[in-house]
DNA sequence: CAGACTTTACCGTCCGGACAGACGGGTATT
DNA sequence: AATACCCGTCTGTCCGGACGGTAAAGTCTG
């Protein structure tokens, strides 16, 4: 494993283990196998290893949630609904990504702006490009960040039974109106 | 005012326009006028000021929504649509509580514990005494969750119009099944 | 040899917390 | 009324340690 990914992957287990604020550059590097100045090497600062993290993390949120919509057999609403299936449970890949915002909101607010901007991106499809309701596809991303956001903080989380029954409850409102609208469609 | 109130006001102010990193003793102590040994006197750890600060906001965010949901006339849901109203735009409150978050899980996980009751506490009373579907009560809180914690993140918040729209949704889907249920119920 | 990678040793700064007292408004004692 | 005392509040200073980051030397490989 090459060592750049060792670090990324030590990083995240330091915070997920220890908490945030102990997220050092020697705890890091100790953990990764590498003296302080191997890590130095790899990532020139503190803010660079979080930006890294955050850029490996959303991309592989953002091409597994596009695996999903393809995957979907929806005429409306497939990244919605891929959006939705996706916080079924927590995953490793949210979850990471969950605590790699946190890490970088508690450092410098200033390094989720790309994360922002992943975030700005999935809305707009949400909102132009997903065949739904503007108002129905922003609930689900809402209902996903949510339930997402509620498992970072545990705040407490639903169970996963309960989780399921309020995904599903979204996804019948999503793809309800939809086939109702197809309907008044077809009629014209 | 009193010192005490002054510093807590003090700490959100930091976190709010420094971040969370920025969040030192000394700032604190120098932006409530007062000298470190001063702040030491009324909180005796950095831990104490972000319990301090949790235990002041969560209060006044209880009792407001309490306030909220007495002036509610609804028969069931009211406190699930003072939830929902509540997010309907960023109060103070909120905001100074999602900080308060933020300054927590940054610092120290545990300190988060009683937050996390109170929160349970919430969802309890979604569930059994608001005389709400349970699947709905819970839908009501993961989305005002999910508002408030975008918003803290500002993860491509909605715009106030989008979001009085999807809260719009909401509360309706909750009132027209909970008036669907009185009529089936006077039916009998 | 060159260049990518890694180590060791080191530095300046900042931070949380401890501490020893100063100030000042009561209150009891005489 | 004057004195002495106490205690809640607050000040300024100091310290040990951790942290982010630098610099230079070393190693391994093609």
């Amino acid at each position: 494993m090459l060592t750049r990914d060792r670090i990324l992957q030590a990083a995240t287990e330091v915070i997920k283990q220890e908490g945030v604020s102990s997220l050092t550059l020697d705890k890091v590097a100790a953990r990764a196998g590498v003296s302080k100045g191997g890590f130095l090497y790899h990532f020139g600062s503190k803010d660079a290893l979080i930006i890294g993290l955050l850029n490996q993390v959303m991309g592989v949120l953002d091409t597994e949630l596009n695996v999903l919509a393809d995957g979907i057999d929806a005429r409306q609403g497939a990244f919605a609904l891929a959006y939705l299936e996706y916080v079924q449970e927590p995953t490793k890949a949210a979850t990471d990504t969950a605590v790699s915002i946190l890490a970088a909101a508690a450092v410098d607010d200033d390094l989720l702006d790309s994360t922002r901007a992943t975030f700005q991106r999935w809305q707009d499809r949400l909102r132009h490009d997903d065949g739904l309701d503007e108002t129905e596809a922003l609930l689900a991303r809402v209902v996903g960040d949510g339930l997402w956001l509620i498992d970072l903080f545990g705040l407490a989380p639903p169970t996963a039974d309960e989780r399921r029954k309020v995904l599903d409850l979204v996804s019948n409102l999503i793809t309800d109106h939809g086939a109702a609208r197809d309907l008044a469609d077809s009629a014209e």
